[in-house]
DNA sequence: CATCATAACTTGACAACGTCAACATTGCCG
DNA sequence: CGGCAATGTTGACGTTGTCAAGTTATGATG
């Protein structure tokens, strides 16, 4: 009856879900994560109202869906921030300004993926590619010398240094640091890096 | 025409502004930021639908006001902290400590106060509450004795402490490290402090 | 090639929400 | 005591998430 206002005029779109995830980072980029609507989305697919509802299930399906992704770019793009710059504290230098990075660079994926109750974190695909992400850092801190370290343990240190990149750019996302500027954000984290292993040399 | 139901049956409520901050309290720590409403808050408080719009010009105006709210305890309890520990070190510990301790038994406060999307944050009076806040955080800095770091920068050393311990908090509060206790992230907290300071002694 | 189950999508509906305009009530100040 | 500003209420409108029921395309099977 109606005719598709779509690229090409089938009854199916084809490629939807991606279509719909596409549209979800297109929102947050514009509007904010609070603009997000499954409506919005399927208008900007060119596709009916509850088209994502199909798909996803509901709102927190579809946002999961998207966070999935993220932690997917973000795991692949920490390994090679980490093959490039080797083992020991390069490595562990890398992987902290690759946080830094991606942070700033894809804020979409990053809130959806770090905020709770954006995603429904029970998802066992998302807890997999999520603890993928993780198992790098994991595996960064493993590759250390941590003999000379004052406290040497692997998951204390690895949380430590998780929380001074991610508190850094969640405060810097936020706003409350705006006057900071990226490489500002990459110096404060890098000092404090290299505090931690001053004990190292 | 109507009676009205709450505990004085009153027109006027008397302290609506206050019972509605409550109210959103209450509808975070029971279902989470996302179902606050200014509907259900002013069910919560026994008023019509729309007397919060009223009060608070919007739903953004209602969770600033919150805000400000959270940034005053905050601030004192700070303050407090840094008083009974008292200069130096110790004081920077307990601020971090204090910091910590506000955001997982505030937890509500702490959401509305440092998600950006939550608040208004070109609110003059938030801006200045939160400011004062700030404030305690870097004359706690300034009472320190900064000549033996490597980098003395008493603003990137704030910062650099600040993130960590607001890392800490919001990846706990996210669920991202659900398996570590309260006195996990202090240890951790006190162990990145301790590591910044070694080459103090 | 015909058929038909199923996946993919639409349509229509409903309750809840934020917001606004118009109205009602109250306390207070002259 | 009279009116006026503050404080709430009522009703309405458009938007949202979600569900049920209907419609169209796909692809496997015979």
């Amino acid at each position: 009856m109606m005719v598709c206002m779509s690229s090409s005029d089938t009854y199916h779109h084809g490629d939807l879900r991606n279509a719909l995830l596409d549209a979800v980072g297109a929102i947050i980029d514009e509007k904010g994560v609070g603009a997000v609507s499954l409506r919005e989305a399927a208008r900007r697919a060119g596709v009916s109202h509850s088209a994502p509802g199909h798909h996803f299930g509901d709102k927190l399906g579809l946002l999961t869906a998207f966070a999935e992704r993220g932690f997917e770019l973000f795991g692949s793009g920490m390994q090679t921030a980490l093959d490039e710059a080797g083992q020991g504290r390069p490595g562990f230098d890398a992987i902290g300004i690759e946080y830094l990075r991606f942070a700033l660079e894809h804020r979409a994926y990053f809130e959806v993926m770090f905020r709770a109750e954006l995603h429904d974190s029970t998802d066992p695909e998302l807890h997999e590619t999520s603890h993928g992400a993780f198992g790098v850092l994991m595996r960064a801190v493993d590759d250390m010398d941590l003999s000379a370290y004052e406290n040497p343990d692997p998951l204390h240190l690895a949380i430590g240094a998780w929380a001074t990149v991610h508190g850094l750019a969640t405060l810097w996302l936020d706003g409350a640091i705006s006057q900071f500027t990226d490489e500002d954000l990459f110096t404060v984290a890098l000092n404090v890096f290299a505090l931690q292993a001053s004990s190292e040399e």
